[in-house]
DNA sequence: GGCCAGACTTAGTACAGGAACC
DNA sequence: GGTTCCTGTACTAAGTCTGGCC
């Protein structure tokens, strides 16, 4: 048996029998061996009774002696690498001891070097691997082997300077650094509104005092006691972070890519891992640093301190095989598991809520892609039963049996307005609601038939909504409202989300509540797609437009929201006078077209309608603007190269440099003007540099085509302002009616997904003719 | 059958970096 | 080439759902 890097992989073809030497192979493969792969028919994948061990996986057992040799020696830069990661700060004093002992261990390791996952794969491998070609079965085992090279640590914590302190009570003081740590993740962030909200403020000082404690207290002036949260002065700690973050961007572009690359060398071996021997992308293969915790909303937990985590709280996930990732002398991982049932490499506890943190594989692993192609599956199987669905809810919503009722009434608000389940929240959790967890005063009622929602759902966004419901709908709820029931009280009383999905199941294998977000997302999106009316020849960027409007359709059905950012407003009234700045212009050009030539206004005058569009007034108000902003931007240009001088100590630019540029403002601004005062004749100059007919239109057509997409942006960043389209493209939207709109409309797939959702979806790009339905 | 740990998807936000503009 | 603005991605919080245990 012989390894090779690469090896062709002999493929059966189900249908006839044949075999085709379709595609190579990414890891060692036993010689000659033939393994049947089920050819997919296109755009199909065989879910039903889907095994995720695919067919052309390796088996362990037969790779496995091949494996452990070709897993070959760790380039020399890796080992470095570790050594300047793993280095858990406890103390000043224990830092310095421990980063040597690492180094030692790094150094000794480096003499035997051998390790998980290597380079010597080379990238890219894994983009030949098509699992939605293959033939997918039973999905308990979710891999047979996993290989990767464990997690990355965050960087130890850097003391601040001796100058820099926390001040309590007007003076300075020293904290241990555990202390400072903490006081430091205040200090930075006491510009924004968390450091101002109350809960926050309580939550870090308790925090912040019980490390202080654990720490030993207050080292100068010993025995101080930091009682007094409003006694505390952060100032000098966020100056100190400020200046850091400025010297940052301040660095030269060299600087910069250096720190780039040093960082992208530092994460390289934790990047990837082997899956069945296939290279995979890894999500998010760094440990969450220490931190103060930013709930959402109302939040009761918000400001607690996230405390750092150690190799001691990490329990990693990979096959009996492989060789466990290395740690420095001192340190061990909390455990190692061989569990292929889940899908995650690592994970650890977390303080606050006691739950867990996975490190998982990337989006556009197999094994996500698989996932998301089977709830899409799901959502579409939903098709099928529906009918009856609504049918049954329709029914019982008469029925006498108050909880058939609820179960009725429940169906139908997620079924129509794409509520969430809806489980019950701890004390200690932001007060969110979905569809089970309704309370009394989230609904109110006015006759005949009207409801009017308003309650945070999760993240703490506000879900309001006026809706006409259905006139027994609205009976119900009147009936769950009925006294003795209050403020407070549950409004499905005798429902939560397990019992609500069990009945669901009646229905259809796997339904819960969450499908019919997805099934609703996506016929929504379809019956978008039927509707739309794109011609072929339209540009693109108006086709964009049309897509993007069905998207947001999606987006408002599931209420995904996102905060109008600061500069909205400026930023729209910036392109609007940008879109009047760039018709004037037009005007002045046709203006100067008819001067040239007086006879198109006969001949062509539907042309030259909006020759006078603009009001003398508008035009001077138009220019003063554009003669204000050059003004300002000669002056800022001006105080920038002075700047810039003084530093490598040129001579500075005189004052009458500044003049010369402002009288050229000042004389442009006069002769447009003077063009105004003319009733829009153009100077003569202007005519001598615009003496050519064919080059005046070439002009107008341009600046034609940047008022439609200027237009076309500000409707789009208008429309869009609060509602946020990605999350309904990323997770509801079946990505195959994407591709299928691409296809259709000849749209440039990059248009519509970025790179990353390229690659999360794949599968969908590669399966899907512009015929496919969901 | 209820509870809850565990595992997974869904979600908004922060911010880096690149495109657009001048 | 510098600045501004916007997009894409990383991050991690916050949901849903399953299944094992008592």
């Amino acid at each position: 048996m012989s390894v090779t890097k690469k090896q062709a992989v002999t493929l059966t073809d189900k249908k006839n029998g044949s075999k085709k030497r379709t595609r190579k192979h990414s890891l060692s493969i036993v010689d000659d061996e033939v393994i049947n792969l089920n050819k997919k028919v296109k755009g199909k994948v065989n879910v039903k009774n889907s095994k995720l061990l695919l067919k052309n996986d390796i088996p362990l057992k037969k790779i496995e002696p091949d494996l452990k040799s070709t897993l070959a020696k760790q380039e020399d830069g890796d080992n470095e690498l570790q050594s300047s990661q793993l280095s858990f700060t406890t103390n000043k004093s224990e830092n310095s001891t421990k980063s040597k002992k690492i180094s030692s261990a790094i150094k000794k390791d480096e003499e035997t070097s051998e390790t998980q996952v290597t380079n010597e794969y080379e990238e890219g491998e894994s983009d030949d691997y098509k699992w939605w070609e293959a033939d997918l079965e039973d999905d308990t085992e979710k891999w047979q082997t996993l290989v990767h090279n464990g997690v990355l640590f965050p960087p130890e914590y850097e003391a601040l300077p001796n100058s820099v302190n926390l001040i309590y009570d007007g003076k300075p003081i020293k904290l241990p650094i555990q202390a400072e740590e903490v006081a430091g993740f205040f200090g930075a962030m006491i510009n924004t509104d968390h450091a101002k909200n109350p809960v926050f403020q309580a939550n870090f000082f308790r925090d912040f005092q019980l490390v202080l404690k654990e720490s030993g207290g207050v080292l100068e002036p010993s025995g101080l006691k930091i009682t007094d949260f409003n006694k505390c002065n952060f100032e000098p700690i966020f100056d100190y972070y400020e200046s850091k973050r400025e010297e940052k961007k301040q660095l030269s572009r060299a600087e910069k890519k250096a720190l780039k690359d040093e960082k992208e060398k530092l994460e390289e071996p934790y990047k990837f891992c082997y899956l069945n021997g296939r290279k995979e992308q890894v999500g998010n293969f760094r440990v969450e640093p220490p931190s103060l915790f930013r709930g959402r909303g109302q939040h009761p937990k918000t400001g607690s301190l996230k405390r750092r985590v150690f190799p001691e709280d990490i329990i990693l996930n990979l096959d009996k095989n492989a060789k466990v990732p290395e740690l420095p002398v001192g340190h061990k991982w909390g455990e190692v598991k061989h569990d292929n049932t889940v899908q995650w490499l690592a994970m650890w506890k977390e303080n606050i809520f006691n739950s867990f943190k996975y490190v998982r594989f990337a989006a556009n692993s197999s094994l996500k892609g698989i996932s998301d192609y089977k709830k899409f599956e799901k959502a579409r199987e939903l098709k099928n039963h529906i009918e009856k669905i609504r049918k049954d809810y329709n029914e019982k919503l008469h029925s006498k049996v108050t909880f058939e009722r609820q179960i009725a009434v429940a169906t139908y608000l997620i079924d129509v307005f794409a509520l969430r389940a809806g489980g019950e929240k701890g004390e200690d959790e932001a007060d969110t609601v979905g569809c089970c967890s309704l309370r009394y005063e989230h609904i109110s009622l006015t006759p005949p038939n009207n409801v009017t929602f308003d309650f945070l759902g999760k993240d703490s966004i506000r879900f309001f909504q006026e809706v006409t419901v259905d006139k027994q709908v609205f009976k119900s709820l009147k009936l769950f409202k009925k006294a003795p029931k209050k403020s407070g009280d549950q409004l499905f009383d005798r429902l939560d989300p397990s019992i609500l999905n069990k009945h669901l199941q009646n229905y259809m294998p796997g339904l819960t509540a969450k499908v019919f977000r997805t099934y609703n997302a996506s016929k929504t999106m379809q019956d978008q797609l039927d509707g739309m009316n794109v011609e072929l020849e339209q540009p693109i960027q108006e086709k964009i437009l049309q897509y993007n409007a069905a998207n947001r359709e999606v987006a408002i059905l599931c209420n995904h929201q996102r905060s109008v950012g600061k500069n909205h407003e400026a930023s729209v009234q910036k392109a609007g006078d940008k879109i009047e700045e760039l018709v004037w212009q037009k005007i002045r050009f046709k203006r100067a077209l008819l001067q040239l030539n007086p006879g198109l206004k006969e001949s062509d005058g539907k042309h030259f309608k909006d020759v006078w569009d603009l009001t003398k007034e508008k035009e001077l108000e138009i220019i003063k603007r554009v003669s204000e902003r050059d003004l300002l931007k000669f002056k800022r240009k001006f105080d920038n190269e002075n700047e810039k001088k003084k530093e490598i100590n040129e001579e500075l630019l005189p004052e009458t440099q500044l003049e010369e540029w402002m009288k050229k403002v000042n004389d442009q601004q006069n002769d447009y003007i003077k063009e105004v005062e003319n009733d829009g004749k153009l100077s003569d100059e202007f005519m001598e540099k615009n003496n050519k007919e064919d080059k005046l239109r070439e002009k107008i057509q341009k600046l034609e085509q940047r008022i439609v997409n200027a237009n076309l942006q500000l409707k789009d960043k208008e429309d869009n302002s609060q509602v946020s389209l990605g999350t309904s493209k990323i997770n509801y939207i079946d990505p195959r009616l994407s591709v299928v709109f691409c296809k259709r409309f000849n749209v440039p797939i990059e248009k519509i997904f970025t790179k990353t959702l390229r690659d999360k979806f794949k599968w969908a790009i590669e399966s899907v003719d512009d015929d496919w339905r969901f």
